[in-house]
DNA sequence: GCTTGTACTTGAAACGCATCAAAGGGGCCG
DNA sequence: CGGCCCCTTTGATGCGTTTCAAGTACAAGC
């Protein structure tokens, strides 16, 4: 089965090959029996448009490319999730590439989409961007996703420092006297939200603070040890409050101190801090300062477009994107990611913004977003 | 900045282009130190080859094309990890397209996937695949996944029939007297479970079943629902076996009981049928029949390996995998997708594997997963 | 010195399409 | 009837590669 080409739509339509063209690029232009006449024959057919030529021959592709370090984490997807919906409204496509935790598999999509003349890339990078110096000079727009760097460059953040400050005012509210932070902070994020943590808790002296390192990976187990730790203690020396710097952590220390008999939240309240779906427990509502994965993901196409919509676009731009926090349980989870939007029905505890700058780049605070 | 070009690096490089491309795509007929000068050169000037024109004058791409109905279901991710590592395995690259629950973007995507010079193309359709008959005649090698279709064509589907057996022979092992089925089967899929179900109950006219409507999206709010109406029944009315027809109903019936001071699992079992870990709990064990998503994925890939590598590849081939039920909990789900592999620390509480062929084609078991 | 062979390298010809200047056709006005 | 303008269609040109037949340089064998 021989691919059908244009010109052979052409020459069953008894039309030329550029009248075909423009039935597909430019429909305003033919006169509407013309029209008709050959999306019938290009039906008939089974003509499908050859992409690559396309691409070739007209420049532009009204689609971007999105690189991503998992798909399993639920912020990546709430990223693909916004962004998905943002280039969907510009008529622009989106296609993901899954880099597998891998940096060559990055670099290599990178590339990749850089050469199939995407009118734009977005990258959720794992290391810093300074490591892609290739990148910076290309001809195609460029946004970095959820890390800074300060570099030139466009980039969109969640504001993980204000959300360390955010878990810690929720835990003076409570009136919580004794707070552990569970987690290693291993990359920027974690430690900003640390820093903010630190920040917050500078003007109550008498909160007692400590940080234990969970283990190289932070995973759930790393939680559900630290927890047993926990539930071991005598019941003085024992937190009234727990952050689990990861929602995953915040999980695995809820499970622990379930097991042992202890009452979350009457003994003890757990907060995570990610807002990370697949993390949210059905019976222990867990309340988790979420980065608005949504907004990040649509702020990342806006600056797309406006790079491609400016003939002279700004060399740098980064913004900063605040968090809310809210209590969620896996049912609300599930409702949440099935409808793919920040949807409303959640306790909203508290919301706070902030935005900064940290170059002479415009900085945009796009609020929280509930 | 324009873009350098194949011809850039010839004329820098003091070659001719041909060799460039030979230094390309065949590095091996090149004299070392000319593709040493080549690659310097390359580097230098930062090119990077146009995947369009490559495309377009090759042919093939070694890239493989995804489109799932959603990202957020934990089983297309599954089938996107398997895609992945096993289309890495071949050398190809994966490419996802999110058809955000659109039939015309499915459509959209398909077509833009084939239209690429893909080596070949997979769907998650969300309707029945004998919708898209132009995608039939196609020079491009495609494959349904987790679906059944009659038409000729390749597809790998679970074995959904397999799962309702499963689950129903748990029940009965467990001396269910009154099994209750929340959900309605409205897809193909789930019908296929509540066959199962009846079949294997078939042999036991002792216990009762009853089929309950959730309405019409199947949601955890549904199912909490129908958990709340379970609960409400005199004790002697009350199923000592709920299935969910999908983990998110059971998730729902679960937290219903659960609320309304019913022991799960002592005083009524509830079983799920899916394997969607967002509907997992952390407190309340859930013991699903996970349909085998990595290994669709997988063998969806190696189905497109084979009508790649063989000239006159067999026109029809189904594929049905079997399914193995196990007890998980939010903890171990949260290892289990961010290994993003079936990994072995589940309580395998029963697996099952079944085979069958509609069609003359060839049928193949992969067995159970675990 | 001539032939044959080997190891690289060359450059022109496609690949399928979008573009755009130019041509064609029809209606209107003078 | 001629001139003009507008709307539609035409087809040659080039997009950046890969490919491959043809070419070059050099070494070995006689």
């Amino acid at each position: 089965m021989a691919k059908v080409k244009i010109s052979d739509v052409a020459r069953e339509a008894g039309v030329s090959l550029g009248t075909v063209s423009n039935a597909l690029n430019h429909p305003e232009k033919l006169r509407p029996e013309t029209l008709k006449l050959i999306n019938e024959t290009i039906n008939r057919l089974g003509y499908l448009p050859n992409q690559s030529a396309r691409q070739l021959a007209g420049g532009a592709t009204k689609s971007f490319g999105l690189v991503l370090p998992r798909l399993d984490h639920g912020f990546s997807l709430q990223i693909a999730s916004g962004a998905h919906n943002e280039a969907r409204k510009h008529g622009y496509d989106l296609l993901i590439a899954n880099a597998d935790n891998d940096d060559i598999l990055e670099d290599h999509y990178l590339r990749y989409f850089m050469g199939t003349q995407m009118s734009g890339v977005m990258v959720q990078p794992m290391a810093s961007p300074d490591w892609h110096p290739v990148m910076a000079k290309m001809p195609v727009p460029i946004v970095h996703l959820d890390i800074h760097c300060s570099e030139p460059g466009y980039y969109v953040a969640a504001d993980n420092e204000a959300q360390g400050r955010i878990i810690a005012e929720l835990a003076i509210a409570r009136g919580a006297h004794h707070i552990v932070v569970v987690g290693r902070a291993a990359f920027m994020q974690l430690t900003l939200r640390v820093l903010g943590i630190h920040k917050a808790l500078a003007l109550h002296p008498d909160i007692k603070i400590e940080v234990i390192d969970a283990g190289e990976w932070n995973t759930a187990a790393d939680g559900y040890g630290i927890g047993a730790q926990i539930a071991a203690r005598p019941a003085d020396e024992r937190p009234d409050f727990v952050v689990g710097l990861t929602d995953v952590l915040a999980s695995g220390v809820i499970s622990a101190l379930v097991d042992k008999g202890i009452a979350v939240p009457g003994q003890v309240r757990v907060a995570g801090c990610d807002g990370n779906p697949l993390a949210w427990s059905g019976s222990v509502p867990l309340t988790t300062v979420a980065p608005p994965g949504y907004e990040i993901g649509r702020k990342g196409v806006q600056l797309l477009m406006e790079q491609i919509e400016n003939k002279a676009p700004a060399k740098t731009k980064h913004v900063h994107i605040g968090s809310a926090a809210r209590t969620v349980t896996a049912v609300t989870a599930i409702e949440d990611i099935n409808r793919q939007e920040l949807v409303r029905p959640f306790l909203l505890e508290r919301a706070s913004t902030q935005a900064s700058s940290q170059t002479d780049a415009t900085a945009i605070n796009l609020g929280a977003y509930l």
